[in-house]
DNA sequence: CGACGATATGAGCAGTGTCAACATTAACAA
DNA sequence: TTGTTAATGTTGACACTGCTCATATCGTCG
């Protein structure tokens, strides 16, 4: 009656002989008390539960669960629940990073990139919305304590900084402060507008995807347009 | 050593007599069972905790401490933890339109005004930095459940595309569209802005404070003008 | 006075992050 | 082989959380 009480083995030690394949990649894969990559199967898991559930619902137990291990196992391997977070949180900057630079390198330089630029940066966060609300703090209050996160984001900014700095390059001296100017503003407008659309602000704008897309289209082109400030003669 | 174990008289039921002071603001300004206004001491106590601490490590149970009454308490003004957040996010919101529409009226229409209205809302995001933070989901996860939130957040823009549409038709035919790309624009660059600010993301630009309002002055006046295609003759 | 509805309390459940003590294992030295 | 050691996993526990229930207290209105 009621309280079907599922979970009752608590844990459950598993005794699947767990061999995956000859271990190319888990360098033990041992048989059933030591898991041959934990740490990696927690990233994984973690980054699975990310994206489904959102960071603040993230549990550090839950992942243990979901990795096939007890509860406290995951203290071997990261001091803190943070520390977890930290290192997706990481992982992401670094994936942007890597968008980013993926991108420049596939356009020509001029104000194409610049729209190009904003538009992968728009994808990931659309991609990976959570990932995107965890790298900017949602569920964690602060990366101050965890440097390698501020690095890692510092170098995904230097790869806007310097796309910024050739765009403008182009028309003169380059001018170091109106460079941080133009590349806080692109970070500025593609952190909000990614953030904006993640969170639903503009609910109506991304109802209808053609809409929303032309929308973006429209901002990112004014954006890139005012960088050169009189594009052509008229 | 450590866990000094503070808190050990768990609840504890205060029977000092708060009469406060002939009740000018509580309506009943009970004795000791009943509390005069409950609700509004909670999401007082709330938002004191909420600056001090931030969204994510604010609990019921603390808020209720604070407002001097048992844990569950709150339950009878908030059906949960998300709806006294949602109160405090709603009031947020409120607030900022309430800067912004003070501050259209405090300067004549023109590019100046919607600089001071970029300035406006960074500074309110400077002040309430948690708060902020929360009323963009931080430790939330989502709004969506909360439609009262989501109204106030849209009444805090149509402040900013108010102020855009006016601006733009002093060129020509507003054209909703380019008022729309304009003023989501607009927002998505100050949310973006007061985010990284907020994060420490622009943690250089922030160390010097003369240095990173020039910063901000120049990104703002640039989109100012940009929202004018031919400012001056030349 | 008595009944009622609003409000506050208390115990309790399931879940959390974290820690200390213990068990298991692989690797290495004798 | 045997023994020691350091990684790695497990158990149990503590303090805390959000939340639900049954119960107690109070102001108010009949």
């Amino acid at each position: 009656m009621s309280s079907v009480n599922i979970n009752k083995a608590r844990w459950e030690p598993r005794l699947v002989t767990r061999k995956k394949d000859t271990g190319t990649l888990s360098p033990r894969s041992a048989g059933t008390y030591h898991h041959g990559d934990l740490k990696a199967a927690l990233v994984a898991a973690a980054g699975e539960m990310l994206e489904r559930e959102g960071p603040e619902s993230i549990s550090f137990r839950a992942v243990a669960r979901a990795a096939g291990v007890s509860p406290t196992a995951p203290y071997n391997h990261f001091p803190s629940k943070e520390d977890l977070l930290a290192t997706l949180a990481g992982a992401g900057f670094r994936e942007l990073e890597n968008c980013q630079v993926a991108t420049v390198a596939a356009t020509q330089s001029g104000q194409e990139r610049i729209v190009s630029l904003g538009l992968a940066y728009l994808r990931f966060a659309e991609t990976h919305p959570q990932l995107y609300r965890l790298m900017f703090g949602a569920g964690v209050a602060d990366w101050c304590a965890h440097p390698e996160v501020a690095e890692a984001k510092r170098a995904s900014f230097r790869a806007i900084r310097d796309a910024l700095a050739e765009q403008l390059s182009g028309v003169g001296d380059p001018a170091e402060e109106a460079v941080d100017t133009a590349a806080i503003a692109a970070w500025a407008l593609a952190h909000g507008l990614s953030m904006l659309l993640i969170d639903g602000s503009l609910g109506a704008a991304k109802d209808d995807p053609s809409h929303g897309k032309s929308l973006i289209m429209r901002i990112l082109t004014q954006f890139a347009a005012g960088l050169t400030p009189k594009p052509s003669t008229r």
